[in-house]
DNA sequence: TGGTCTGTATGCATGTTATACTACAGAAAT
DNA sequence: ATTTCTGTAGTATAACATGCATACAGACCA
């Protein structure tokens, strides 16, 4: 096993919000996806892996590898391991400005929660893009 | 019943990506808290309210704003109806920068994921979040 | 006093989530 | 051929989430 795949290992995390563990799961390879720390054709950890890295139970990690290929983020072979998508799918123009506004309004609600301005919230991520 | 906990009625959403109900509900009301929506002291819209507008069963409103209170957010008076507590926790420094970290990466990494140039979501923030 | 509204509580039913365990079948290496 | 690793599948169990229905008790007002 490649070190970069116990380096992605490393960073999911489960929390205790209510969140079902296979959501939060599902959600955080997603982001592992979306910032390219998983690349187009690249092998993922086996379930198995995440299964013993989370201590969770190898059907959990199912249900949540199985999401994400019905969403068309990964390809599962089986016997094999699983496969990040060749081409993440594209999102058509309206479509587009429906995400758009979802993930600012969400970011935006979740910092309010905090006490977080959201302006400073998307300071950094104009500033993280840049560099990224 | 106010105008304002009619808006505040209006503006809560349910999706359907495997987050329960009430933890949905939990944080969007914690939302409404952080950003001003709902002050200190002020009276929430009541669970019979909140589960006629959300179409969700009253016990299922009960639980989140259970949770809320457990959290301190909110005061419930028995009878009465419930309160936004006298004065929210503060986060503080360290904590904020974190927490800025973490929403900007995983705003970024959402938006990736579907194809989105994070800067548009960014930019969308900033405008969504000087409207008030 | 009666009515209305509020949160509180309970029972039942159904579906979901998560775990543990077991086993199968395919792919690859020895 | 055997072994190891992989995803696939099934069963049973317990806890959780939600809905529905019903009822209670307190607060408030006419």
């Amino acid at each position: 096993m490649h070190t970069d795949q116990q380096l992605l290992l490393d960073r999911l995390r489960l929390e205790s919000t209510g969140v079902p563990i296979y959501v939060q799961l599902r959600d955080q390879l997603l982001s592992a996806i979306g910032e390219g720390r998983l690349k187009p054709g690249e092998q993922m950890p086996t379930m198995r892996q995440v299964a013993v890295a989370l201590k969770v139970d190898l059907n959990t990690v199912r249900h949540a590898y199985g999401e994400l290929e019905r969403q068309g983020a990964i390809v599962i072979k089986r016997a094999k391991g699983t496969y990040v998508a060749a081409a993440p799918p594209k999102t058509d123009p309206d479509d587009r400005a429906h995400l758009i506004e979802g993930l600012s309004l969400r970011a935006i609600a979740e910092a309010r929660s905090h006490g977080i301005e959201p302006a400073m919230v998307a300071r950094r991520i104009l500033k993280l893009s840049k560099g990224g």
